[in-house]
Order: structure tokens, then sequence, then C-alpha cells
DNA sequence: ACCGTTGATTAACTAAACTTGATCAATCTG
DNA sequence: CAGATTGATCAAGTTTAGTTAATCAACGGT
């Protein structure tokens, strides 16, 4: 039993890379989690998806969403925070856009593991 | 303030459309949110990389992945229900696989809502 | 300068998720 | 059949995440 065919998670350490040629810098284990992490909640999906027609201040979306403001200002944090959406101060609002890049660097990471579904079925115990 | 221009977020109630021509059903926000939650565990995780090169039985996801036995089937069961993998019975083991739809449709997922990213700037307030 | 507004932050509370150890059903072996 | 093994399930505990209400800082208008 236990075969332990790959001694650790094929996670790249990778501090910054930030490589200038590379279009795709196929996001690695560490960086899709906060991701996965931030999108898996309805509240932030919810504002995720009200971000997708474009920038909106805090105080819209507080009326869309009809959220308390403490509560979207937590959210939107964990959001920023996860690198999926971004924030521009213009006078005393603050307005809130998604990064689609994160996205589509999420994307691109399921896409990686869906393609390494070749399912040998090897043998067990 | 809060213009409203969106009544609800745009979740299509999609019993099951089944359009017989796509080939990729577009995935509801009903249909990704489970996935992403059943992603965005660490140890979940980690069962997914462990299942990407194929079948694995319980007993040797534990040697694998160092976990104790009830708390590898709690998560294969959260795994399980949320449709990321399948499990297969043959005699005493329990052979579990990931089913790649459910990545494939997630990815898709994650495509259309970057491609909604127009940013046009709405005027706020 | 003062006051109202926007939005972040804090601490205390609540709720949900994960963990642990034990038990149970099913299967195989001797 | 008895005993061992695989893996699911349950109840109790713990830990984490989200909520609430209040406070605070920054900015703009008067």
């Amino acid at each position: 039993m236990a075969v332990a065919n790959k001694p650790a998670v094929m996670a790249r350490p990778d501090g910054a890379p930030s490589d200038s040629a590379s279009p795709e810098p196929a996001l690695c284990l560490d960086r899709a989690q906060p991701l996965l992490r931030a999108l898996a909640e309805p509240i932030r999906l919810q504002v995720v998806l009200a971000l997708q027609d474009g920038e909106r201040c805090v105080c819209d979306l507080t009326g869309d969403l009809d959220l308390a403001q403490s509560k979207l200002s937590f959210h939107l944090k964990v959001l920023k925070e996860a690198g999926l959406i971004r924030a521009r101060q213009e006078g005393r609002w603050i307005y809130y856009r998604l990064d689609p890049a994160a996205l589509i660097s999420l994307q691109d990471w399921l896409g990686q593991l869906a393609a390494g579904c070749r399912t040998p079925a090897p043998p067990c115990c």
C-alpha cells in the first residue's frame, strides 16, 4: 500500500517570477487556492458578478446587493487580497473592478488540471 | 445612489436546458458554486491533485496524503457530492477518480465570467 | 472650521466547517 | 463461522469564517 509515486504536490515555490515573456504564467497551486477560496462564498460571488459589467463604487454595491456596508467591506477585502478585484479611489468614493487576469489564470489552472486526467487506473494495494 | 441597472444576478434558473447543439452546457451559478466550495479547501485540493494521475483506492490515498481515514472519508464525500469525483467499488476496495467534466465546466464558467469584463466604468452616485 | 458622507476597521458574537475517536456495515480470508 | 480489513458514519469537540454594531479616518461641501 501507499506507493507514494510523487514525493510532494507539484507546487512551484515561485516567489515573484513576473516573467515578461509568457502571456500565461501557469498559475501554481499556492496562487490558485486563494482565488478558489475567495470565490467560494455566495456573497463574494455576487459581488464578482455585479462587477462583471464594470467598475462600481461601494455605495452602489451596497444598494445593488442589499448588504450592510460593513459586511460588504469585509468581503471586498477578501476579494482584493485574493487579487480578484482592484480598488481605485476617486475623491470620496472608492471604485472596485474585477481583475480579469486573475479569473483567466484560474481558468487556466483548471484547464491544466483537467488536462492531466488520463485515468490509467493503476493497481491498488 | 444605487442605480440597480440589473434587477437580479443573471443566474439562469436553468433546470435542464440540454440544448442538443452546444457541446459545453455553460455551467450556471448554482452549479459552479458547489464546485468552487469543494475545491477551496487545502486537503480536498490535495486529493484532487492526487487523483490527477488516475484512480486510487482510499487506502492508498490515506497513505499518500498522510491523512486519518475518517478525515479523508469526510473530504471525499464533500468532493463526491460536489460532483468532482466518482466512486467505484471493486470487492473490498473503493476507487475514486476525478470527473474531468466537472473541472472543464467550471473552467468554462470562469471563462465566460472573464469574457464579460468589458469595464465601461459607469458613473456612480 | 464644521459637519455630513463614504468606506475601512475593530471587537464580540454566531454559525459553519473541519477534526477526532469510536462504532458500524460490508467484504474477504483462514 | 470467526476474525481481520476497508471505508462510511456518528457525536463531540475545536477551529475557522462570516456577521453585527460601533467607532474611526479621509474627503468634500458649505
